[in-house]
DNA sequence: TCTGATCGCGCG
DNA sequence: AAAGCGCGCGATCAGA
């Protein structure tokens, strides 16, 4: 069953098609509903389930309907995001000869990719959590439900378009699939939110910093650092926060560095240098994740980030306020399980790698691959059995490293695995030649930046350096895209199939005693994910984990040797992981 | 006084 | 000027 949902004068419109492909209406008159009165009827609906399935809800942009339905306590099972998947549908080379991505402006662009022409009108503002019954908060009018089905048409028409060799159309529809059901767990994710201990995070932050200090103070551990800094560089006006007034003061005490990153500094002697490196350390920690952030952004013992589904052009997630995917390894011992419960922290081992390789389909870096350690079974083959250096070269050739150890050791990475190299190399040379490359379920990269197109026309030989490393650079970005961008489809659908086996233990009853496992997903990183458990639903959890990860190689692959093991813990809080 | 760029560092 | 990929964010700094 699939339902348009619009925004509509006296609240929302729904209507019923009567099959994905045609999107042909099932009744003439859509039903209206008031907005105080949807999340009631959606209820219904979904749990009703006429013809047996879940309905799949076509709207816009999820962000405009779901966390309020979720505020309402009710969810979704599955839904289609027009403007996630019109944005893959309009970029993707599998489509690229249809109307509807030709219909898109390609235009280059220097700054994000644009959406397609057709999903560019009125974004309501974004205002996550709030309920129906707020009127300043209900998706704003603008997108009516003949324009939503247009769209919806336009899209499954260009899907329908995309051949079916190399089992595209199927790939594509998946990718679509899973984009749509991150989606939707990025606002359930949101929705429940990380469990912060707040007085747990007070005692990392007193034993570092010193007791809370009043605002727009250091903290007395940081005031002591700066004050022994100025002494020992001799330099009273001191402020170690200002780069250039650093740097003057080191070289000033015959401390040459270029810069004032922490890594340069490491190379030096000097008695100052700890003491800096320390100072740095904790200011950092003061000013990212202290006292400021946790009141802006830890409540009611959740953290609760605004993930940013699609942010990123290869399909990895971004996220918005708080440093979401940046929580640094000093402060996670304040996400700390409820209690009679764990967090269960799965960690996809080495995922690009052993994405290149299936890739690439080279069976010797396949091989490799079946080690629980990739770096080490690849170490096994060369490289004299040095970890570091396995891992160094395959990190160099993913990134496209020239110079330095990493560069050094590509021709023998290329000796020992000549298809994976082979395959990054071409999506290399496609970039620098302002081609676009494409992920294993077809997302594809963004066309040149305009200062790329400048660049080739250049004429003076300094211009013409200039052009050869702005396509370099262009080249090290696709070479990685496609990489990175594969891991993320993987990533995608591991979610999306972890969601559903979830959802199935909470009704699935745990032996006798009646009552599912309730266990959330917690938090997402790019190759890890966070469940919050009850103790007792652990096992069925790390086996759910476990499965979807073997579900999500097969769907991307098929029944390839390559493995993509999953590494867990199950703590208490989330330093103890890893 | 505000705005946008730059530096530097956290995460994968 | 050259540079191994992708991000978000805070403090400082340059310029309007």
């Amino acid at each position: 069953m699939y339902l348009l949902l619009a925004a509509h004068p006296h609240g929302a419109a729904l209507q019923e098609l009567t099959q994905a492909g045609h999107a042909q209406p099932a009744n003439p008159e859509p039903r209206t509903v008031a907005l105080s009165g949807l999340a009631a009827v959606v209820r219904d609906l979904e749990a009703r389930r006429p013809g047996g399935q879940p309905p799949r809800w076509i709207w816009h942009r999820t962000e405009d309907w779901y966390p309020a339905l979720l505020a309402s306590g009710v969810e979704v099972e599955r839904c289609y995001d027009l403007t996630l998947c019109g944005t893959i549908l309009a970029f993707s080379q599998f489509s690229a000869h249809t109307d509807y991505a030709r219909n898109t402006d390609r235009a280059p662009v220097e700054d994000p990719v644009l959406p397609p022409k057709a999903l560019k009108p009125p974004r309501p503002p974004a205002d996550q959590g709030a309920l129906f019954d707020n009127p300043a908060a209900a998706p704003a009018p603008g997108w009516t439900l003949e324009e939503l089905r247009a769209e919806y048409a336009a899209q499954q028409a260009a899907l329908a378009a995309v051949g079916t060799a190399e089992n595209r159309r199927n790939r594509l529809q998946l990718l679509l699939a899973a984009e749509s059901a991150a989606a939707i767990v990025a606002a359930e994710m949101q929705h429940a939110g990380v469990p912060w201990r707040e007085d747990l995070h007070e005692q990392i932050l007193a034993s570092h910093l010193g007791p809370r200090p009043p605002v727009g103070q250091r903290p007395v551990k940081l005031d002591a650092l700066a004050a022994e800094l100025r002494a020992l560089l001799n330099s009273p006006g001191l402020n170690p926060d200002s780069p250039q007034d650093l740097m003057r003061a080191l070289h000033r005490n015959g401390i040459e560095v270029k810069s004032t990153r922490k890594w340069e500094l490491r190379e030096s002697s000097h008695p100052a240098i700890e003491p800096l490196l320390e100072y740095k350390k904790l200011s950092r920690l003061h000013a990212a994740n202290g006292w400021a952030w946790l009141d802006a952004w830890v409540d009611g013992g959740r953290f609760r980030p605004e993930y940013v589904v699609g942010g990123v052009v290869s399909g990895r997630w971004a996220s918005r306020g708080g440093g979401a995917l940046q929580i640094p390894r000093q402060v996670r011992g304040a996400v700390h399980a409820d209690p009679g419960h764990k967090l269960i922290v799965a960690d996809a081992s080495q995922l690009e790698p052993r994405v290149l390789g299936a890739l690439a389909q080279d069976s010797a870096m396949a091989e490799a691959a079946r080690d629980q350690d990739l770096y080490a079974g690849i170490a096994a083959k060369g490289f004299g059995g040095d970890r570091a250096k396995a891992k160094m070269a395959l990190l160099g050739a993913m990134y496209g490293a020239t110079s330095g150890e990493a560069g050094r050791l590509m021709p023998q990475l290329a000796r020992i695995y000549p298809r994976a190299v082979d395959f990054v190399e071409r999506a290399a040379r496609a970039g620098e030649a302002g081609g676009t490359v494409t992920t294993r379920l077809g997302r594809s990269s963004p066309p040149p930046s305009q200062q790329w197109f400048l660049s080739q026309r250049s004429s003076t030989a300094e211009e013409q350096r200039r052009a050869e490393s702005i396509a370099r650079s262009r080249g090290r970005f696709t070479r990685n895209f496609v990489v990175q961008g594969s891991a993320a489809d993987w990533a995608a659908c591991w979610l999306a199939e972890l969601r559903r086996r979830l959802r199935a233990l909470r009704t699935a009853g745990t032996g006798g005693s009646g009552g599912g496992v309730r266990a959330e997903l917690a938090f997402f990183l790019h190759d890890e994910v966070m469940v919050h458990a009850p103790a007792d639903g652990v096992g069925a959890c790390i086996a759910a984990i476990e499965e979807s990860a073997k579900a999500a190689k097969e769907l991307l692959f098929g029944p390839i040797p390559v493995e993509f093991p999953v590494s867990m813990a199950v703590v208490d809080s989330y330093d103890l992981a890893k």
